[in-house]
DNA sequence: GCGGTAAAGAAACGAACGTTCCAGTATCGA
DNA sequence: TCGATACTGGAACGTTCGTTTCTTTACCGC
């Protein structure tokens, strides 16, 4: 029987998302991959096949835990509102944190446009994130918290905006009032 | 004296733009670039020193045209609400073309969290664009076509984030519904 | 038209790219 | 303990990267 790995590939999946989610595709080689990781070259490309796959992978990987965290953030309601404003402000860049954004959203700018593996999760993504916004819609306007003269669905639309132009802002490191005076925005188009 | 230049650097500086639009910075080779505007390499390392320079400068390029763009919006005023649609609506991909965004919004989340002359080119697009948003947002307030009850400024911070969302969000070729209903999102955070 | 100047053209630079290959090594059922 | 297996380490693949160098060509004041 074969000799046992060294490594958790679980954890190595890790580490090549955070560099990917640092650098971008393009800016990120096969040497930063393996610095990073501490794998070695032939480890890599027995394990994940191609910088492409290991790309999407780690894209995966993220996604995951995105859409675990939306979820958890979901289900902890108090109110709608409040979980609309959980949901934003988790896109504001923590102060000690240099402003990378979200993986995904920097994945969709990137990549989307000419990689259609990546485009797919994207809107997958996005789809799933639009599906959250529109349920705490609904729910906020059946309880009273927001008006009923829109449709969810498009308000769903208007906050995923939000939240990816947060994320693109993200990367200029502005002041953290600058955030959250588009949260304050955003929340004042569901009264 | 010198032999005359056989092409417009300016041209140059368009095609050279366009490519770095399309596919980002590090996606563009200068074998892209040699092919796409027709100079040899000499010809364009001679011109634009690098391709780092040769990015900035099409960038600059670039935040020439939006800014003109922007300003001659501003200028054909009937409403402060009409202009705000219209500056938003710019955003919205017309149904021909690929999504490729905006090249500022590209380079952004590309390039400002590791190339500081990037990010201060866009930090300071989006000042202006800041002032811009700033500006109609006070003169509609003063017409009474928007509460006065919000800061003009936190309302600019506002669009632009929403400004930057689309331009996100059109990577993604989505129905172009999508993007009137964030429009509409937007413009009654105004009211 | 001659000479100085800068453009164009083309080849080549070393370095880095993503990927492959192979010898060496550790594992575990038999 | 042996042999089959598959992981590791590292060199090497051919290609492409951004950039430089050098020769040739065209221009224009004199």
């Amino acid at each position: 029987m074969p000799r046992t790995k060294e490594f958790d590939p679980e954890d190595v999946l890790e580490q090549a998302m955070e560099l990917f989610w640092e650098q971008g595709f393009e800016a990120t080689s096969a040497q930063d991959l393996v610095d990073r990781t501490g794998l070695n070259r032939s480890s890599l490309y027995n394990t994940f096949g191609s910088k492409q796959e290991l790309y999407l992978q780690a894209l995966d990987h993220y996604r995951q835990q995105d859409a675990d965290g939306m979820e958890r953030l979901i289900d902890q309601f108090d109110s709608a509102r409040a979980v609309i404003r959980h949901l934003l402000e988790d896109a504001i860049p923590s102060s000690g944190e240099e402003g990378r954004g979200c993986f995904l959203a920097n994945a969709t700018v990137e990549r989307a446009h000419c990689d259609d593996e990546t485009r797919e999760r994207a809107c997958e993504s996005l789809t799933r994130m639009l599906e959250g916004f529109r349920m705490v819609v609904a729910h906020g306007q059946e309880q009273g918290e927001f008006s009923t003269d829109r449709d969810p669905e498009a308000v769903a639309h208007f906050l995923a905006n939000t939240y990816f132009g947060m994320q693109a802002m993200a990367k200029l490191n502005l002041p953290s009032s600058v955030y959250d005076d588009v949260v304050e925005g955003a929340l004042r188009a569901l009264t």
